[in-house]
DNA sequence: TCTCAAGGCCAG
DNA sequence: CTGGCCTTGAGA
């Protein structure tokens, strides 16, 4: 008996790495110890973990050893965000069991329900809070803690053999040395800030991937049963991640650019208290080390030296802050409407946001599994936005980032793949786009513009007003002709250079779409979600 | 050999 | 039932 959903997230290992490196996915094969293979049926149901990660660091607790790692949690000078916190109870960490640091208690009690089916009933609403003085109160609610944290009843051995390593071993090996890697650079960038306030680069290690849960923000989990099967939504085999995926991915990009990394400015999106004011957010490229001061310009004018790639920037633009001035006069009302429609500072925003909460606490998460629901709240934010504006038609998932945002767990989430639409080959492809955009100076106008000759395409079939898709579509079209003349006069034929870029952006999109729908057909992606209903429907 | 997570024990 | 402490034993 094996995991019915190793083979599912097998197999999504095995495409990603296509192409990137030999590379066998495959891993468990313990010798003896059947694990899993739990039966059992309980009709009860079980709500959405209400469970906010409610684990906040704080006890400065001396004695402390092994598992005393940080964890980018706020305060930037704080001892350290300590987090040897049982994820359930918030008890004292004793090590890993059954997939994730937890107290000695709440691994016995893990291993006791599941290894006897016990089934428990709460008497309250099945949201009952816990904690280390009422953990033994309600065991139906204290259990699904246990598994919306993550806690994996493969772990628990079906033969209850004694000793030896299962199969997480080497995850948990490799969350040990990400927490280490972590708390080093940390204190490192705290160390370099304080003394020079000044650049800091760190240095990064290959990080790995594959496989975990997911867990808060209510979805997920949720089951009808209390021990369910283990395997979908919960799913997290093991296989052997090995760094390659991700590095083919990051590094294929080339010219290392930036390397960010630097949790310091990623440090805390929402909590943070001095936080770089304003929303935005971590890409920044062009200024690791302060994050105020001259955010906004630094880019109109000259190019920047080096990194930087990507494309669309909020910092450029036209019309706001930086070189308004002489641009923003001249630019056509349209572009001006349009541009104050714009709200990729919010989705961008909920997209970190995500990216949070779903890998608080978790030892690894499926990077890929990540990506299918970024891009689908993305999607979702983006066709409401679409819909707030103008009228609109078909639509697109786009927008790209760089660099790699850490997560809460460590690892790190490549959001140049997420541009990809996690396909690696088309990197190539985007690095042209990039370095075409760079050339010719894109700005916010520019994005938005581009935004809509793509969302009003006129070709998309069975379009039932094709006449005023037409009609707008051109009428964009003209206004970024007049705002290239008017505004950049000095490039030379921005605006054809812009038009000639769409196909090519197209065909990103679309290689990411079959990427994606392929993999779905393959069960290897999510189902059930906005994005892949649309995919399907692009089908038809 | 040493590790350290998984199972076992058993007073409370 | 709980949960602290003990015993195992495959991997490194
Ligand atoms: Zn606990
Ligand atoms: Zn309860």
């Amino acid at each position: 008996m094996h995991e019915e959903d190793e083979a599912s997230t097998t197999s999504v290992e095995k495409v990603v790495i296509i192409e990137i490196g030999p590379e066998q996915a495959e891993g468990s094969s313990t010798s003896e110890s059947h694990h899993d293979n739990l039966d059992n049926s309980n009709s009860t149901t079980a709500e959405s973990p209400p469970f906010t990660g409610g684990n906040q660091s704080s006890g400065a607790t001396p004695s402390g050893l092994e598992y005393t790692t940080a964890i980018c949690q706020d305060q930037p000078d704080t001892k350290e965000g300590i987090e040897e916190l049982c994820p359930v109870c918030g008890d004292k960490v004793s090590g890993y069991h059954y997939g994730l640091l937890t107290c000695e208690s709440c691994k016995g009690f893990f291993k006791r329900t599941v290894q006897n089916k016990k089934v428990y009933t709460c008497v309250a609403d099945r949201n009952c809070h816990i904690d280390k003085t009422q953990r033994k109160r309600c065991p139906y609610c204290r259990f699904q803690k246990t598994l919306a944290v993550g806690m994996k009843l493969e772990a628990v051995r079906a033969d209850r053999m004694r000793g030896g390593r299962n199969k997480f071993g080497p995850m948990y090996k490799r969350d040990r040395a990400r927490k280490l890697q972590m708390m080093r650079q940390r204190q490192l960038a705290i160390q370099q800030a304080r003394q020079q306030g000044l650049a800091i680069v760190s240095d990064t290690l290959p990080l790995s991937y594959s496989n975990g849960s997911p867990y808060g923000q209510g979805v997920t989990i949720k089951q009808e049963i209390q021990i369910p099967q283990v395997s979908s939504l919960t799913s997290s085999p093991d296989s052997s991640p090995s760094p390659l995926a991700t590095l083919g991915m990051v590094n294929g990009s080339g010219q290392s650019s930036i390397n960010l990394a630097d949790p310091k400015l990623w440090a805390t999106s929402s909590t943070s208290p001095n936080s770089s004011s304003t929303k935005h957010f971590v890409y920044d490229s062009n200024n690791p080390s302060a994050n105020n001061s001259s955010i906004g310009n630094q880019h109109a004018g000259n190019d920047p030296s080096q990194g930087h790639i990507v494309s669309v920037d909020h910092n450029s633009s036209g019309q706001n802050s930086t070189s308004s001035s002489s641009v923003g006069s001249k630019m056509p009302p349209l572009i001006r409407d349009l541009l104050s429609s714009l709200d990729d500072k919010e989705w961008q925003h909920s997209l970190f946001n995500l990216l949070q909460n779903q890998t608080y606490n978790q030892c690894e998460v499926d990077l890929f599994e990540l990506l299918c629901k970024v891009l689908d709240q993305n999607l979702f934010a983006q066709v409401d936005w679409a819909r707030n504006s103008i009228f609109f038609k078909d639509l697109k998932v786009d927008d790209q980032m760089k660099h790699d945002a850490p997560l809460p767990n460590g690892q790190k989430f490549d959001l140049l793949s997420l541009a990809l639409l996690g396909v690696p080959a088309s990197i190539d492809r985007f690095n042209e786009v990039t370095l075409k955009l760079q050339e010719i100076k894109f700005d916010q106008a520019d994005y938005i513009c581009l935004k809509f000759l793509l969302l009003l395409n006129p070709d998309v079939k069975s379009l039932m007003s094709r006449k005023h898709v037409q009609e707008t579509h051109d009428h964009v079209q003209q206004s970024l002709l007049t705002y290239c003349i008017n505004c950049y006069p000095q490039v030379q034929e921005k605006f054809t250079k812009l038009l000639t870029l769409l196909p090519d952006i197209r065909q990103v999109a679309s290689r990411g779409e079959d990427y994606l729908y392929f993999k779905h057909i393959n069960g290897g992606a999510p189902t059930q979600t906005l994005l892949m209903e649309m995919l399907h429907a692009k089908r038809k």
